[in-house]
DNA sequence: AGGACGTTTCGGTGGGGACCGTAACGTCCG
DNA sequence: CGGACGTTACGGTCCCCACCGAAACGTCCT
């Protein structure tokens, strides 16, 4: 019997084969990762970080618009895009994670070397926080058995009265799941995303527990952050460093 | 300030792009989507299914293999290629599931149509079970207590010892973890994957709870399948038809 | 040994798409 | 109103790569 696929399963791989291409051109590989920060970009400003024309940078944006990676919003002669939302950001990290061990090459520069450190001290990924900050917040949530890592990935009913102990709170009633493990790329170790993670990020900047540095997605832990983290949760300031 | 990309900033961004690739093709796409099934497939046979020549299957392995995303064997003159891994399988399944929706396109013929069903009632998933069979068992741990879904995705202890009691080994120590969410394209909600779903679905087809059905993905449900999962769990039969 | 079969290598062809420059269109502002 | 600026539409070029067929290479079986 001379099998091939069946019609629908054809088309589901070029669905699958179609959603990919979107990815994989280095321009707009760019662009969604400069979009991991979770902020709108203008096609401009987009169109010089990848160091493209910027009719280039319009057509590629209209692709991804076109094949739902992004929103955009037009104001006045601006055109802001940012990514289409926590499904879109987490599937752009899973692929970056992924890839991440191999295709990392060493800081040449000054500049390059000290960006990079200052990525991995601590980022924003999309909404919540990443590099080592986001695995030493996970890892004091886990020690304090507010989340519990080893039969899933979940908050305790201890960590649900932590979150509203602290006065962050959190939508139990969401589509969005409350807890998911995000794979750090540099720390090779998951910390806290979803919904919790993503309150856990936005109190931490509202509070000013920690600020953003540079223009990409780097964020420092200010004094006060250092001393509400090590009172809340008992982090010790050398693990932010 | 001209402020491009730096160098690992591209160089993420050329890694990402190039990983894409590799599924951004639709036949390689369609390799993939069949793989899913866990089993091994011989280049032949893939060179079939997805209706190319045998010369052009074996230039598309031999680039799904360099990337990373499939490992193989040489058994004699044949060449059996395989998922790398269930990290490779997660990201194939989670493109596949944003996809989903929109790339679906009706069956035209009987064969065609009773394939889908069948796929739809139940399947593998990689290593676990998918369609409304992965989402009954789901929901019936879950309206048991024996998982929460509220606060992530996790096993209770009751869970833990449901699953020593039915004599389904879990290996706590494992690096991966032992529950995951995976997101179904036909149910459109989650079902139980990572290590417990995988020794259920292992479980599930040792004892005989449910067969391989076509020579695709799907299983069906056995009468001592029903009686096992009514017994164990409360599931109706009427939930796996 | 010899034929059948699964797979691979190689050369050649064709199509898709990434890119740019130019010109046009809106918007903002002096 | 007119110039600066962000963005887009269009035409054209170039490169990459998916595909095939033919031929070669191994392996299995008789």
């Amino acid at each position: 019997m001379l099998e091939g696929m069946t019609r629908p399963t054809r088309s589901r791989a070029a669905g699958l084969a179609g959603f990919a291409a979107l990815i994989a051109d280095e321009t707009r590989a760019g662009f969604l990762l400069a979009l991991l920060d979770g902020r709108a970009w203008t096609a401009g400003e987009l169109a010089r970080h990848a160091q493209v024309a910027p009719s280039t940078a319009s057509e590629h944006l209209g692709r991804l618009v076109t094949g739902g990676l992004l929103t955009e919003e037009r104001q006045g002669r601006h055109r802001y895009v940012r990514l289409a939302g926590p499904r879109v950001a987490q599937i752009v990290e899973d692929l970056a994670a992924h890839v991440g061990p191999a295709g990392t090459e060493r800081p040449r520069t000054l500049r390059e070397s000290s960006a990079v450190s200052a990525m991995a001290r601590g980022r924003t990924c999309y909404d919540h926080l990443a590099g080592r900050l986001g695995i030493a917040l996970t890892d004091a949530l886990t020690t304090r058995g507010l989340l519990r890592q080893d039969t899933g990935f979940a908050l305790t009913d201890a960590g649900l009265r932590w979150f509203d102990s602290v006065g962050i709170g959190l939508d139990l009633t969401a589509r969005r799941p409350l807890t998911r493990a995000c794979l750090d790329w540099t720390e090779r170790r998951p910390h806290l995303a979803g919904g919790a993670g993503a309150a856990l990020c936005r109190h931490a900047l509202d509070a000013k527990w920690c600020v953003r540095v540079g223009t990409e997605r780097a964020v420092k832990v200010t004094p006060e952050g250092e001393r509400a983290l090590a009172e809340l949760l008992g982090v010790e300031a050398a693990a932010l460093r």
